[in-house]
DNA sequence: AGCACGCCGACT
DNA sequence: GTCGGCGTGCTC
């Protein structure tokens, strides 16, 4: 360091010679954190949380996270410069970063996969590689350029730079990085990499009537006079004025957008002269994205005696510094406590987070919630993009939205003071991430980070998951039940129709019973509404050769395609891949090729022709893909323009219709039969729920279950509404097979292109965990029922640890260290392992 | 995860 | 002889 440097600076000259270290979470899944020196023009500034540009590896630069600052230089390797510093806020509060690496450790992946997760896409900064000629280059007569390099040079001397799938596209070939590096080494051409922010603000232009005539009257009265010979700007400042209000005493804005006055037919370079002349200016201004337009309106009504007892209950819940489980039947009222609780909770100048699954999301709990809080409300969704999500983020960090109703990734917002959590609709399996690492679940993640703020967490649920239900009898949580209906809606009635009676006496029309049939037609007649439920989509599940039984499959999957009538395709729901249908069989040649299963829109397909005059509409994941799809099906149903709604379990949640007094389930066996330890439980939810859509009104509403075992006992629980019943019952299984929530789960998947290679790393794994832990707690490996995708065939093994007496963090250390050491053996390096913590 | 390097087989 | 394939190892 100069003399001159130290000179410059007369305080604490013992701190200019310290170089600071920083910490970053780069958004990979690599372990741990990588060490950047910190230039001492960012020293004063950078604090953990901060985001910051780095360069990884030889070109890669990425977006990361500061995690810690600190003074101690690495020994082994030589710290890279931070390239640079994005914020002067940190995006990240120190909350986050505890979650962050609770997470990571937790479910057994990397905070670089957590981050990746929980940071919205727009602020990370992606970079993209670019050349361009050297400006500085002289040329000399010994440098010579091949034909490739001046295919380069030429396409440079068009566009001023090229990507390099630009330089591999001008080339023809796919090598390009010899030829790069060549006119690099000459000085000929520069390689740069582009950062570029991906947020981008909406903007939006306003048009403002200069002060001098919202101020006076006279002058306003002067350029009425002025503008009369000049009728199109006359018609401008009509307009104008007729959106801010003509009273001046009453005006609450003197803006008006000028879309709004385009669109009302103003004439465009009329305005343009007016602005010319000053009498009004355009300014851009940059705005929210969040719909902030609807204003809050006062409470919805006073809450029943019994939500008024449960509300007490609660609050005594929290006292005891307690998670509270909400057992409350579907109807009862849960939705005006949540209120309630979130209005207190905001009140004493808290955040609250309330988390539902996608699909409860869109509907009326949100336009509700939004009545009560107006602009205090966020809302985090998947169907939300990207600009939209970095701007609730922003707000939240800023204190500016207290309120967010969001999607399991909404735990990752920057809360600065969250007072409670509520999770509505606790018992469903899509708060858990099931693909991509972090394998959270949001209901466990969202208790953690309640515990961290000190907030309160309230789950609620007509059905409770049983671990929580489990955890709430042990008295880890307090147990509040409501039990009755909220109003005038009533339990529905069961009927449940033989499947194979009627098939028996040939009575099945498609896949109807003539008993679903009768029901469906009479509501029809009564004007009501029905809605149906299917859980699997498409057409049919497969197509079969009638001569020689061949069944399309996926070319990378093990799974039968799916038939999709309406694009007539055949799709493979698990890697996407599609295919025409074939004509004749693929094996045989044989035209006899026929549909076997029913999907949703082999049932919207077959009522069509049942009934013909019945306004039917399907939802499911192919119908509803754009944003407000949706939101368009739900009204189509309400406004009743839909007689017929055919379904997923998309239509099971959080919808309340007046007029539906019809609920058909075809496939109840298949739920129940799913080879799973959680299919009782998931059976029990999925009916009450769907049950739970019909006869909301006055009338008791009708729920015809077709099924071929209608003597089943679990079917038996869920006529009766026996929660505690059902709940007794499986409770006994999972403790006499060591389940949860008794036993902690871990599923360990192992995937490989080599169907042997990967059954020997499996073999090794389970022998390695056996006399490590015990042949009792490991399980497998087993194929899983589609053992292979997208060409990777999939073992997996599940293990199976006491909540009691062992620590599940040594567990995990241990399968950890055993998968390391697995995948350093030569003959598995090319092994993909990865760990499902409490997996759903 | 990327990306480079290096070794190998398949073609102009 | 290139071209393009993949296996291997590293990234602060």
């Amino acid at each position: 360091m100069s003399q001159l440097e130290i000179n410059s600076s007369n305080e604490e000259d013992q701190q200019d010679f310290v170089t600071y270290f920083a910490d970053v979470i780069i958004p990979i899944p690599l372990p741990g954190t990588y060490t950047y020196r910190v230039p001492r023009a960012m020293q004063d500034y950078l604090v953990p949380g901060c985001r910051v540009i780095v360069q990884f590896g030889r070109k890669k630069i990425y977006t990361g996270i500061v995690s810690a600052v600190h003074t101690h230089a690495p020994k082994v390797y030589e710290a890279k410069l931070i390239i640079e510093c994005l914020d002067t806020n940190p995006s990240v509060n120190d909350y986050q970063l505890k979650l962050f690496s609770w997470m990571a450790e937790y479910y057994m992946c990397t905070v670089g996969e957590v981050l990746n997760a929980g940071l919205p896409s727009g602020l990370k900064l992606n970079s993209e590689s670019f050349i361009q000629l050297n400006p500085d280059f002289t040329s000399t007569d010994d440098v010579v350029f091949s034909d490739q390099e001046n295919k380069i040079l030429d396409a440079l001397e068009t566009n001023d730079r090229l990507s390099y799938e630009d330089v591999a596209a001008v080339l023809g070939i796919k090598m390009i990085h010899p030829v790069l590096k060549d006119l690099i080494q000459k000085g000929r051409i520069l390689l740069y990499e582009q950062v570029k922010d991906k947020y981008k603000p909406k903007r939006k232009r306003i048009i403002v009537l200069d002060d001098k005539y919202l101020d006076a009257e006279q002058e306003l009265q002067a350029l009425f006079a002025d503008l009369e010979k000049r009728p199109k700007q006359l018609d401008v400042l009509l307009k104008y004025l007729s959106q801010i209000g003509m009273d001046g005493n009453q005006r609450s804005t003197v803006s008006v957008d000028k879309s709004v006055l385009t669109e009302a037919g103003v004439s465009a370079s009329a305005l343009k002269t007016l602005c010319k002349n000053e009498i009004f200016h355009e300014h851009e201004v940059i705005v929210s994205r969040l719909d902030s337009s609807v204003g809050r309106s006062s409470h919805e009504g006073a809450l029943s005696e019994g939500q008024l007892a449960a509300l007490s209950e609660i609050t005594e819940g929290f006292q005891a510094n307690k998670p509270v489980l909400l057992h409350g039947v579907t109807g009862s009222g849960k939705t005006e406590i949540y209120i309630e609780l979130i209005k207190q909770a905001i009140e004493s100048g808290g955040q609250v987070l309330y988390l539902l699954p996608e699909i409860a999301l869109t509907t009326q709990i949100v336009a509700r919630l939004h009545k009560v809080f107006g602009s205090e409300l966020g809302i985090y969704h998947s169907k939300y993009s990207d600009n939209e999500r970095v701007e609730i983020w922003n707000q939240v960090n800023e204190g500016k939205v207290n309120l967010v109703a969001g999607v399991r990734s909404s735990v990752f917002l920057p809360f600065q003071e969250l007072n409670l959590i509520i999770i509505d609709e606790e018992h469903e399996s899509s708060f858990k991430q099931y693909d991509p690492a972090p394998r959270y679940h949001a209901r466990d993640t969202a208790i953690w980070l309640a515990n961290l703020h000190q907030a309160n967490v309230l789950l609620g649920t007509a059905t409770p998951s049983l671990d929580s239900y489990q955890n709430a009898l042990d008295g880890k949580y307090h147990l509040v039940e409501l039990l009755e209906r909220f109003g005038s809606g009533s339990l529905p009635k069961f009927k449940l129709a033989n499947i194979l009676t009627s098939r028996k006496n040939k009575r099945m029309q498609g896949d109807f019973t003539p008993e679903l049939i009768d029901e469906i037609t009479q509501a029809l007649e009564r004007k009501e509404q029905v809605i149906l439920f299917q859980n699997r989509r498409g057409y049919s599940p497969y197509l079969i050769c009638n001569d020689c039984n061949h069944v399309p499959k996926c070319q990378s999957c093990d799974v039968s395609l799916t038939y999709h009538m309406h694009s007539n395709h055949l799709v493979c729901h698990y890697c996407g891949f599609k295919d025409a249908v074939p004509a004749t069989c693929e094996a045989c040649g044989s035209t006899a090729i026929r549909t076997v299963g029913v999907g949703t829109e082999k049932i919207e397909e077959d009522l069509k022709i049942l009934l013909p005059e019945a306004h039917i509409q399907r939802m499911d994941q192919d119908t509803t893909r754009s944003k407000y799809a949706y939101q368009n099906i739900i009204d189509r149903f309400e406004n009743g323009e839909t007689d017929i709604l055919v379904g997923t379990q998309m239509l099971s949640k959080g919808l309340d219709f007046d007029n539906v007094s019809l609920v058909g389930v075809f496939d109840y066996d298949r739920i129940v039969h799913f080879p799973d330890f959680r299919s009782h439980e998931r059976a029990f939810q999925l009916i009450t729920q769907v049950s739970g859509r019909a006869g909301r009104k006055d009338d008791k509403g009708l729920v015809v279950i077709q099924t071929g075992e209608p003597e089943g006992g679990l079917l038996q629980l869920i006529l009766r509404g026996d929660y505690k019943g059902f709940f007794q019952q499986e409770i006994l299984e999972r403790s006499s097979f060591n389940y949860p929530p008794f036993y902690r789960m871990i599923k360990i998947v192992l995937k490989h292109k080599e169907q042997h290679v990967l059954q020997q790393a499996a073999m090794a794994y389970v022998a390695t965990l056996m006399a490590e832990l015990g042949k009792k707690r490991v399980l497998g490996p087993q194929t899983p029922v589609i053992g292979r995708i997208r060409n990777l065939y999939i073992e997996e093994v599940f293990l199976k640890v006491e909540k009691k007496g062992v620590s599940i963090q040594k567990v995990k250390e241990l399968v950890y260290r055993l998968s390391i050491d697995l995948k350093k053996k030569k003959e598995f390096n090319s092994l993909r392992l990865y760990f499902d913590v409490d997996p759903v």
